[in-house]
RNA sequence: GGCGACGUAGCUCAGUUGGCUAGAGCAUGCGGUUCAUACCCGCAGUGUCAUGUGUUCGAAUCACAUCGUCGCUACCA
């Protein structure tokens, strides 16, 4: 029999500049949510990859001293080489400059010509000469060219539209048969209350004012205009429109589609009407996160207050980096970024919490048994039913939270259950056990603890890799069968364990002045 | 202007269908413990749950209004 497929997406960044923590979260998001899928027994498919086209590029690359096609060569490597750094596990990395797609999306632009879909008009807007770019009414700065503050003209150029009154209609019905497609669940009033309701006007699908993009294949004048290459990439990827659409078949619809709040619109209105237009199924999901902001607003360049994933993961290491950004960022608010909660996480979550439970249970185990746990021994001590039960609570509140997209709240539980599993050590005072010579309770004592690290592990896994194998590993738990989700609901399965003799600390403590003021420095640099 | 969200302990936030004396983490104070990365555990706190009115046996949770903060309001991605 099949497996069932799970079809994960981010958008196709920009490659205007270097990636920042913004950025690394999504894919990191996508990364975790594919990790999560994969261990629930789904085939999964992740794609990310690059929107390369279009007049920005066109004038960096300029600037640069550099064709278009060599500027984004160049962020591809830097891209491809993040991600890398970051262990981030895609199946594709799609660019929009690459031929499988560039010919997908002259198909499409084809087929909706023959459809009717899409028109030739005459686009209107406002110009500005030495920009060379055209503005709508309320981007104008009083009146004036945003960008350079000059006189702007009313301005006509010859365009292709994309008829999006035509599917006005299909596209309500859409969102009152899906309420729950767009999460957060507010977002979708946003977009009904804001366009939909008040009526869709058509898209312009094309532009003559520069070249870098995909030809319109009976009119090489016009260039395809960004929505409709860029959204085409999720389907190109996966060889639609090609002679091979074995993977299309395979993983569309897309389960999840991640995206920042700042291009809801395109995902929620124009790319269902693509797909309406050709006639194919519409994602399942579609998650919009917020942004990770500043103590002084956005990130920008301006303000010089960009923090970039290398200042993090170098020195703080890869999980903890991970950890911070899927913690810190609420499912419906932006999230902040400060040095402070930076340390102040990783001090008290990773290296008091998690980091000292697991040292401090392989040192007892160590210390009373030579590193030896045999087996499940009962509830023999008083709090081993309540901290079982826990166990089996938190598991599913770990996987509700997860599957709505509530990722930090996800974490937190799998933190409750650390922190309870710190407080059954005080309940049952090994020591004491120890002391008294009460060897079945406090083999007992051990093996609850081990049997919660190995749970935590597994939790912490589709968001901490490395940190769950480290765990592991430490605790001697290496079988297959038991580090496996469904291996979550056992309790009693381990045996003959063997722990590390002596164990290692997963996070080291931070001298927190010093490493706020390192990343303060970081940020400036 | 229109639409939408938020405003809960010093700080960051949980509080799905209205119901036990309103929660967690961090920070603060005190106490306990020693297995552990001076860690962990317990206790104590302070809160007019933005303000006002209403619905209800009962509202942080629903309705209306007010104040404050923020987002979206169509072709830069």
């Amino acid at each position: 029999m099949d497996k069932k497929t799970f079809y994960v997406t981010t958008p196709i960044y920009y490659p205007s500049g270097r990636f920042h923590i913004g950025t690394a979260y999504t894919t990191v998001l996508a990364d975790s949510m594919k990790r999560y899928k994969a261990m629930r027994g789904y085939d999964t498919r992740f794609l990310t990859g690059l929107d390369e086209h279009g007049q920005k590029i066109q004038e960096i690359a300029t600037k640069r001293g550099l064709t278009p096609q060599e500027h984004v060569d160049e962020m591809a490597r830097d891209a491809k080489k993040l991600w890398e750094k970051m262990h981030i596990e895609y199946d594709d990395f799609i660019r929009t400059t690459e031929p499988r797609h560039e010919k997908v999306v002259a198909k499409i632009f084809d087929k909706m010509m023959d459809n009717g879909d899409i028109y030739l008009g005459m686009y209107e807007g406002w110009y500005c000469t030495p920009c060379e770019s055209f503005f709508t009414e309320t981007q104008l700065v009083d009146g004036k060219c945003p960008d350079c503050g000059r006189e702007v003209k009313r301005m006509q150029e010859e365009s292709y539209f994309f008829n999006m009154k035509k599917y006005q209609k299909k596209l309500e019905k859409f969102y009152e048969e899906n309420p729950d497609f767009i999460l957060p669940e507010f977002r979708k009033n946003e977009i009904f209350n804001n366009f939909i309701k008040p009526g869709l006007e058509d898209l312009c699908v094309s532009r003559t004012s520069f070249d870098w993009g995909i030809k319109v294949p009976k009119n090489p004048k016009h260039v395809i205009y960004v929505w409709l290459d860029a959204l085409t990439n999720y389907i190109s990827a996966l060889g639609y429109g090609s002679e091979d659409e074995t993977l299309f078949k395979k993983y569309w619809p897309a389960d999840l589609q991640i995206v920042g709040k700042d291009i809801i619109r395109f995902h929620a209105i124009y790319w269902p009407i693509f797909l309406m237009a050709l006639n194919l199924p519409l994602p399942k999901r579609l998650f919009a996160h917020n942004f990770i902001m500043m103590k002084d607003g956005k990130m920008s360049k301006s303000k010089g207050n960009i923090v970039y994933p290398e200042l993090l993961i170098d020195r703080y290491g890869l999980d903890a980096t991970k950890y911070f950004l899927l913690r810190e960022m609420p499912y419906a608010q932006d999230g902040e970024f400060s040095p402070e909660t930076f340390v102040e996480r990783f001090n008290s979550d990773l290296c008091n919490d998690l980091g000292n439970l697991l040292n401090r249970t392989i040192a007892m185990v160590n210390k009373y048994f030579q590193g030896k746990v045999h087996g499940y021994k009962g509830r023999i001590n008083e709090p081993d039913e309540e901290i079982e039960e826990f166990a089996r609570k938190q598991i599913y509140e770990v996987e509700e939270n997860i599957e709505n997209m509530h990722i930090a709240n996800s974490l937190a539980e799998i933190w409750n259950l650390i922190s309870r599993t710190n407080k059954y050590i005080d309940e049952t005072a090994p020591w004491v056990l120890a002391k008294e010579e009460q060897k079945e309770k406090l083999e007992s004592v051990m093996y609850h603890l081990v049997e919660n690290l190995r749970k935590v592990a597994i939790l912490v896994k589709p968001f901490m890799p490395e940190t769950s194998a480290n765990i592991l590993k430490q605790l001697g738990i290496q079988d297959e069968e038991n580090v496996t989700w469904d291996s979550l609901k056992d309790y009693d399965k381990l045996k003959n364990i063997q722990v590390i003799e002596k164990g290692i600390p997963l996070f080291l403590r931070l001298d927190a002045e010093k490493e706020i003021d390192y990343i303060k420095q970081g940020m400036k640099g």
